[in-house]
DNA sequence: TCCATCTCCTTAACGTTGTTAAGTGGCACC
DNA sequence: GGTGCCACTTAACAACGTTAAGGAGATGGA
């Protein structure tokens, strides 16, 4: 059922995902999905739950891995998730994980980044850092690419640069904003990752 | 008129900041407003723009600043200016902005960046990733806690401690996950900017 | 002075949304 | 063979964003 939202998202967006939408996409009429579910939030959350679930399930934590390698595969994959729907990044971040599969996995991750020589806080620290970041920038790449192959309109490169002919800097930085999405979510998880490294300087 | 939309934002939140509610604000039926704004959409880019004025007037570029400086003072401010008001950062950053008064304060930043040794490329991802990182957290502390003062149900730290029992690392961690927001923002931020010195090296 | 124009607002209405209330058909169980 | 429970239906609700049509009041030329 939230399979069904999910695979439905990817079609009309956020903004139209009705509840009427999803009954028909399951041939059924809205309001039988108040059997299931207490109210759309619900729903939505059951949505972010899935999203998680699947990311989980198309990455193992390899017992031998550091603790960059780990932090890098799972924002990798986090990303990858949240673009894998339109929208992913803001139905994501605005709901809450039923269950308890995401304590889980956050248990195992604390638990290797102890191992590692992080202090409980610092790992918590670290973790949820390098979490801000991947969330932060996958809604703004969002906002300007819903999908990996499409581009919201307003976004094109030159005109802004035109727009913006008198401040030089801002207007060459446009193409160093909107573009090479992959490149840049590296980079800037490459610094986060650096930046804790620095600062904790586990096992010294 | 951003200016009673964001006021009213404050009393009622995001979902319930409708064209009617606002209208009444103003002492004028809902339908006025069409006259000023396209539609909805267009009020939410004027109220993130006016967002990012209050922002940009509250905090002063200092020439004789560090970059470090400069991202530190940027960010403060941009976090305080998203947790000004309710659902700030969903405001925020699910729009864009009107004029141009953002692209003089970018070519600012980047000019003080690239004085400070930073490459063009290097200065926006600088700048982007610490915002990426800023935008995020922030998106998390208003999910649990919308109003400085106010607390979201369902996020009481021990009664999360008791649901995730069987997982230790997970349940102790609730407290820094959930607490002291001003600190752990500034944690973070610490381990972004020195992320960027590390793998930028300005002037080396 | 008169008419035209522009600004800013009104009233009325449309289709759509999330949600609730009440009722219905089918399947299991004692 | 009736009793419940499950999963759904139809009907309706208030509220939403938005559009159409028109009206009051100032402005500005002729």
């Amino acid at each position: 059922m939230a399979d069904a939202a999910l695979r439905l998202l990817n079609e009309v967006g956020l903004e139209g995902l009705t509840l009427r939408a999803i009954a028909r996409e399951l041939d059924v009429k809205a309001p039988a999905l108040y059997w299931h579910f207490k109210d759309k939030q619900a729903l939505l959350d059951e949505m972010a739950t899935e999203m998680y679930r699947r990311m989980v399930a198309g990455t193992a934590l390899d017992p031998g891995e550091t603790w960059q390698e780990c932090l890098l595969r799972e924002n990798r994959a986090l990303r990858t998730a949240l673009l894998a729907h339109r929208d992913g990044a803001k139905v994501f971040s605005g709901s809450r994980f039923t269950g308890l599969d995401h304590a889980r996995h956050m248990e195992e991750r604390l638990g290797l980044l102890t191992a590692a020589g992080f202090s409980l806080s610092e790992a918590v620290r670290a973790t949820s850092t390098t979490y801000a970041y991947t969330i932060g920038f996958v809604i703004e790449e969002q906002g300007v690419q819903p999908l990996p192959d499409e581009r919201r309109e307003g976004y094109d490169v030159e005109e802004r640069a035109r727009r913006m002919a008198e401040f030089p800097l801002a207007a060459r930085a446009g193409a160093e904003l909107f573009g090479d999405y992959d490149l840049h979510f590296e980079e800037g998880l490459q610094i986060v990752i650096a930046g804790i490294a620095t600062r904790y300087r586990p096992g010294h």
